[in-house]
DNA sequence: CCGCTAGCCTACAACGTTGTAAAGCACGCG
DNA sequence: CGCGTGCTTTACAACGTTGTAGGCTAGCGG
């Protein structure tokens, strides 16, 4: 059916191998010959098999990426910094959904489709540190996020809660002294929920201003529709509020809206700060402030992580890489006096640390 | 290294084509005998080589999907719909983006990684009628969109005149008369663009409205700045505007950006409705009537026609592919009495048609 | 008691490629 | 003129799986 090697080999006259060797750029080929073989692939419109090539060297070129969904547009556009990234290098992105709920995450570990690529970036929305034996595998991976901490694997997450303190403050700073908290996941102590709660007391805290329990709204999503409805409740409530930490931007601009329709104005009577500075927050009504937690690093960093287990799994110890991130600030802050405009108010540093097999991290 | 067959074979005291029955489900095997091998694939933790499997079945159970860019929201929502509905057939979808240009959409079509899927789903962005012999391909393809015509490959588009048409006169039925249009691309005779200017200009001639050159603004490329900026230059260039159609919601939320920014009230001075109806559009401030493609139904469509392809490729005439779309009304278009709501407005009706192989489209 | 059938299992080859080892060849030097 | 050297090319086996064809066993009907 399909032109093989063969074919062309027998057309032009020499052993398999030798097209084999022209194909995969093996420099010591004679012109002449070389010139027949790319004649006969030519002609044939050979095309490389690349099952047969990855069979026989073990590699797929292709990794795959696990988010919860590609609605989300945080994950679409971190999706799009992956693919980027990986083209870069050579690699073909494979994506899986997640978002069907825990028996997925695990699928993504343990199943069947995990061995046609090379490796995994993964970021886990369900599985907590009680499923630490999963994450140790026998192929390389990269977990993005702060939902599993001991996890055998390189980690590249977000300063979350130095991020959402200095959110947090950037809101006190304009004088808001009754701040909300909108995606609170209550009773959790992992993941980017828990972080940026932390982030955003700590936040309070240092601002002089009290915690109020009645401030926080739960959402166990992080959409807009959850983000509407969480700012609602807490409208309804009664409680009076002059600003608002959505724990991500979606779910601010469900908030914006839900504040749009109750007749309340944004900043002027609440401002309002998102979490992951996604394309829509430079173009929502108004704009919205937000932290970028370098979304960019993130992918060029899991896939560079990536890249090196799968050239050598014993490469080293396990690294924990946490991008810079920033206070963007726009109108919704009040920080953006022309419409298109925002500025940096604050940023945090990250870094790297290098965690020993045995799992306790060292600084470095 | 890895566990094979052979290892499970020796240990269960089969041959390597029993493991491989009972890995595959065949149903003659003796109980004992099944259950001698399951206990070894479990002890060995036994995962099959797919690549191995792939290269004997000449089938990876993996598609791709090739679209612009997942930043763009009607993709990302494109593209989980087509993993979903992949992932309900069992394949596994892999994401090729080519908003690169010109050269990655026809690589797309010929590079080297096309063999490692079973099909393509491809929605074209520079390819035109002139590129038709690209399309010419040897594995199963199917085109979104409406930039290729005549291809050799099943076609699932849009009711994009119609719908146009439609949402135009939706403006004009509420009394606008100076209806804008944002997003044409001058001198473009396929595509999005195209059939939805000629939608448009039918719409305001149903409408018994002039068509004024001065109220249509280029954009290039359909993000949110784009509209944004486009909306700007028709206001700074002063024409009178009462209503907005944006060819798609990305343009129709930049210029709801740029009217706000201007001080301008939605609906009420100025009406806008876009298309795609992104989820965006629903929590948008004022939330946003858009035109609903049939989003869902395009992916199921898509996928379904590439399996029957995969399955055998010579099934039949190749389909043209038109899904029911529906004006959705919002508070852009003061549909919406109270925020959240939203009203059916319009459908189009869709249908299937055949495209014999000499060319002619015929009727159904 | 024989032969046939159905059920169960196996040996072998093949999918298309690349790694290994080695062979052929030309050239230059002693 | 012989031999080593380095370039060029090749044969062969192997990657791990499945399709094909056939073998073996037990059971059943005649």
């Amino acid at each position: 059916m399909a032109v093989t090697m063969q074919d062309v080999a027998a057309r032009a006259g020499v052993s398999i191998k030798t097209v084999s060797n022209v194909v995969n750029g093996y420099p010591h080929i004679r012109p002449a010959t070389r010139e027949r073989v790319e004649e006969a692939i030519d002609h044939l419109g050979y095309r490389i098999n690349e099952t047969a090539r990855s069979l026989r060297t073990r590699r797929t070129d292709m990794i795959t990426l696990a988010v919860p969904e590609l609605s989300l547009p945080y994950f679409a556009e971190l999706a799009d910094s992956v693919i980027q990234a990986a083209d870069a290098r050579g690699l073909t992105v494979l994506i899986e959904q997640t978002s069907a709920g825990r028996s997925r995450e695990v699928d993504v570990l343990t199943g069947k489709r995990r061995n046609m690529t090379d490796g995994l970036i993964f970021s886990p929305l369900e599985l907590g540190p009680e499923d630490l034996a999963l994450f140790d595998v026998d192929f390389p991976l990269v977990v993005l996020g702060e939902r599993v901490f001991g996890a055998p694997a390189d980690h590249v997450t977000m300063n979350n809660v130095a991020a959402a303190q200095a959110a947090t403050l950037h809101l006190a700073s304009s004088g808001r002294k009754r701040i909300a908290l909108i995606g609170g996941h209550e009773g959790e102590h992992v993941g980017s929920a828990a972080l940026r709660t932390t982030g955003y007391r700590q936040g309070l805290e240092e601002a002089g201003l009290p915690y109020d329990p009645a401030l926080v709204a739960e959402a166990g999503l992080w959409h807009r529709s959850t983000g509407a409805e969480a700012m609602g409740r807490l409208l309804d409530e009664g409680v009076e509020i002059d600003g608002v930490f959505a724990l991500n931007d979606a779910l601010a601009l469900g908030a914006l809206h839900a504040l749009h329709a109750r007749g309340l104005d944004v900043p002027g009577d609440v401002a309002v700060i998102g979490f992951d500075d996604i394309d829509d927050a430079r173009y929502s009504a108004p704009t919205l402030s937000s932290v970028d937690p370098g979304r960019e690093q993130i992918a060029q960093t899991a896939v560079g992580l990536l890249v090196a287990r799968i050239a050598d799994a014993d490469a080293g110890p396990f690294r924990r890489v946490v991008p810079d991130s920033r206070i963007i600030g726009r109108e919704s802050t009040g920080d953006a006096p022309t419409s298109g405009a925002e500025t940096v108010v604050a940023v945090q540093e990250g870094g790297v640390e290098r965690v020993e097999p045995q799992g306790e991290p060292a600084a470095v």
